[in-house]
DNA sequence: AAGTACCTCAACCGCCAATTG
DNA sequence: ACAATTGGCGGTTGAGGTACT
């Protein structure tokens, strides 16, 4: 197929569309909306196909679009988007509103993948190109579906091949080993902290202004189970870094609580009456805690419904977007929301 | 000034999956 | 159950503009 059949059935223009084009169309979606997109051109008087009265409409004519350059901040979503999601356009853009598959691809085509080179990063596995050059034998992001079956156990890393390399220096400063989201916060893991098995990493770069490295923890780290205390050690402001968690990619950048991660913490054999709290989130503005006695081995003996009882409204998660797993104090749950972070 | 190379981006192409009849 | 149609997506193209020689 390819062409539409209505294609074949009249002579129909291609190419640029004029003014008067996009006023017919204009004024035809707006009174009616499109419907049938087979039936748009016919309809709104034009010898055009459904087809390309679509794209035209979706790239150019919506009223909703934003127009002009990226910003800093688009741009950096984009990479961070495009080191999880690969060329995958239509959910990239559909993390930056205003903004279409089409444009979106056509900057990274043309001005993104250039910087990262410039960068020494390789665009398509967002390593470093000293990496790859030196014969990594790490696999490119980004993670394949079959690799989201996470086991369920929140397992110490430290020590192991997954997290060994967040504790090298840089700039002076501990290389932080960053999680977070696609926000406005971020939250920083010293060397030592524990990770949660299946989670994707990423490693900031202060001088790049971005992540540098992505890792996969595995999902069998041998290691055992303990969160005591506070997880994070500190919170800065700046970006998003990389996704931490259990759930799986796609569930992440729904909208509503994604339920998947039930199974998961009920089959967790975190076992813990301690002050951390195993929370879970998802993007916009809910997520899903557990409150108060309610340590994951307690939770896990409650109905169903009782787990995920407590869904945070806007006001008590200052999270965006994509959300994994994380943890953090009880004791900063409430009242001091950029420290528990949304994860 | 002219020719060429490069860049940007709107639009098309071809494929796939879902829907429809 | 099947074929045709449709919507959606990612890859690609090429016109027009700009920079360089």
């Amino acid at each position: 197929m390819g062409r539409h059949s209505c294609c074949y059935k009249q002579k129909l223009r291609k190419g640029l569309w004029s003014p008067e084009e996009d006023e017919k169309l204009l004024r035809y979606i707006t009174k009616y909306g499109h419907g049938c997109w087979s039936s748009v051109p016919k309809q709104a008087g034009l010898q055009r196909c459904g087809k390309s009265c679509r794209l035209r409409w979706i790239n150019y004519l919506r009223p909703d679009l934003k127009r002009g350059a990226f910003s800093q901040d688009e741009e950096n979503l984009i990479i961070e988007l495009h080191a999880v999601l690969g060329n995958r356009w239509s959910q990239i853009a559909a993390q930056l509103p205003g903004r279409t598959d089409n444009e979106i691809k056509n900057l990274w085509n043309s001005c993104l993948k250039k910087k990262l080179r410039l960068r020494g990063i390789d665009p398509i596995t967002h390593k470093l190109l000293t990496e790859i050059e030196s014969g990594s034998d790490d696999k490119p992001k980004p993670v394949e579906k079959s690799q989201q079956t996470y086991n369920h156990h929140l397992v110490e890393t430290e020590g192991s091949s997954s997290i060994t390399t967040c504790s090298t220096n840089q700039n002076n400063n501990s290389d932080h080993l960053y999680t977070g989201n696609f926000g406005f916060q971020r939250l920083s893991l010293e060397n030592g902290s524990r990770i949660a098995p299946g989670s994707d990493l990423g490693i900031w770069n202060p001088q790049t202004g971005r992540n540098q490295h992505h890792h996969h923890v595995d999902e069998n780290v041998p290691s055992a189970v303990v969160l005591p205390g506070s997880m994070f050690s500190s919170v800065l402001t700046g970006y998003r870094s990389s996704n931490l968690g259990l759930i799986e990619l796609e569930n992440s950048f729904s909208t509503g609580p994604v339920m998947t991660e039930q199974q998961q913490i009920q089959e967790s054999n975190y076992n813990n009456n301690n002050s951390t709290f195993f929370g879970t989130g998802n993007n916009l503005n809910w997520g899903l805690t557990m409150e108060d006695n309610q340590n994951p081995f307690a939770i896990s003996n409650h109905s169903n419904s009782s787990l995920y009882s407590d869904i945070k409204s806007e006001t008590n998660f200052f999270g965006t977007e994509a959300t994994n797993v994380g943890m953090w104090p009880c004791n900063q749950l409430q009242t001091q929301q950029h420290a528990y972070g949304h994860i």
